[in-house]
DNA sequence: CTTCAAACTGAACGACTGTGCAGTTACACT
DNA sequence: AGTGTAACTGCACAGTCGTTCAGTTTGAAG
């Protein structure tokens, strides 16, 4: 059962890397095991390994491909040009992103104390260097007037942790629609950042 | 090795709650074994089985004390009277709380997932009741003029989330002292709720 | 000194862990 | 039809897991 259309599509690959990353979401790194994923994909435990040198590279893999599309989409992001128009857009962009990837979102969050020492090296200065966008915004924005507010570092870390409980609680279909969501949280946002 | 003085001083107890309260905030839940928690107290694996029925019930233990100290103590709290003090005191009280419990406050946001369904459950109510304070005095401050936001149940979700978010990057003897982390935030939960 | 129960050990249980590997299958290409 | 090779199976290994329990140690009470 291998070989699709095509010369060698590699569909198996993708596939073990999105039950790794549901099943990681749902259970938590340290409880899923190489078996369950191999069953979720529909296929033994052994052959995981054509795909991954191991379960820890596994989760690597997810959390630093998550943390690259977080960096690179921003990058890409049309950008207003004063400070309350960029905190803005930052603001929907997070958002945006969360409620599209919750899972990879997740396990990005939670599962950073089950990588190696080198590999939370990695993937914590890309954290930092996403902390770094807000705060610039919010340096900008003090100096020319337009927020009001005591510690930008803190500030930053303060609004991103705001912004990523959205994940926590957001179900589509539910009370608010992903419109009202981050119309609402922009408001709060705004205020956390002492804009006029 | 039994009895210390003074008829029967229950002190084994605690200390397995304790070690497994350090051992689930630093490893997680799933990765920490009974061996280790006993190897921690002193005491082989199975003598953790005279002081709780499985590790499950450990867990759930650990977690249901502190949210019922979170609300114990909230409500032991002099509360000031009109709605802005109160939010002031909210935010205080969890900075405070949060940082006095740096374990506790991490293992209860994070093992969620590793409790059973009945268990889930209880915790999640009363996780929910401690919301419920805060949008109350959210609600009321609406009411009376002093906050001007557009939903009160998001905004209570949101502010705790950045309150809680303080507890990942704390650490005492830095950059910052907790009066000036309490003072700052008090500035930003007040901006967020759309306080003047 | 004896009695008794609480505290604890040490070994065992069946199940499960991540990982390796010899062998099998199935397809693309000649 | 034959060949090569990527994909995959099925089993194995050496550990570890949570949990149980018969037996030992302990220290206080009589």
């Amino acid at each position: 059962m291998a070989r699709k259309t095509g010369s060698h599509a590699d569909i198996t690959g993708p596939r073990v890397r999105a039950a790794a990353l549901q099943l990681f979401a749902r259970h938590g790194y340290a409880a899923v095991s190489m078996r369950q994923i191999a069953a979720e994909v529909g296929v033994q435990a052994g052959a995981l390994y054509l795909y991954t040198p191991d379960k820890q590279a596994l989760l690597f893999d997810l959390m630093r491909a998550h943390m690259r599309e977080v960096l690179d989409r921003w990058r890409d992001e049309p950008k207003g040009l004063s400070p309350g128009e960029r905190l803005d857009a930052f603001t929907r962009y997070h958002i945006r992103f969360s409620l599209d990837r919750p899972e990879a979102v997740f396990v990005s969050n939670m599962e950073l104390r089950n990588l190696t020492p080198e590999h939370f090296a990695q993937i914590e200065a890309m954290r930092r260097s996403y902390e770094d966008e807000l705060e610039a915004i919010l340096v900008a924005g003090r100096a020319d007037g337009t927020f009001r507010l005591e510690d930008s570092k803190l500030a930053a870390l303060a609004i991103i942790a705001m912004l990523t409980g959205v994940t926590g609680w957001f179900r589509s279909g539910g009370r608010l629609s992903r419109d009202r969501v981050e119309q609402v949280y922009r408001g709060m946002v705004r205020g956390a950042a002492g804009s006029a």
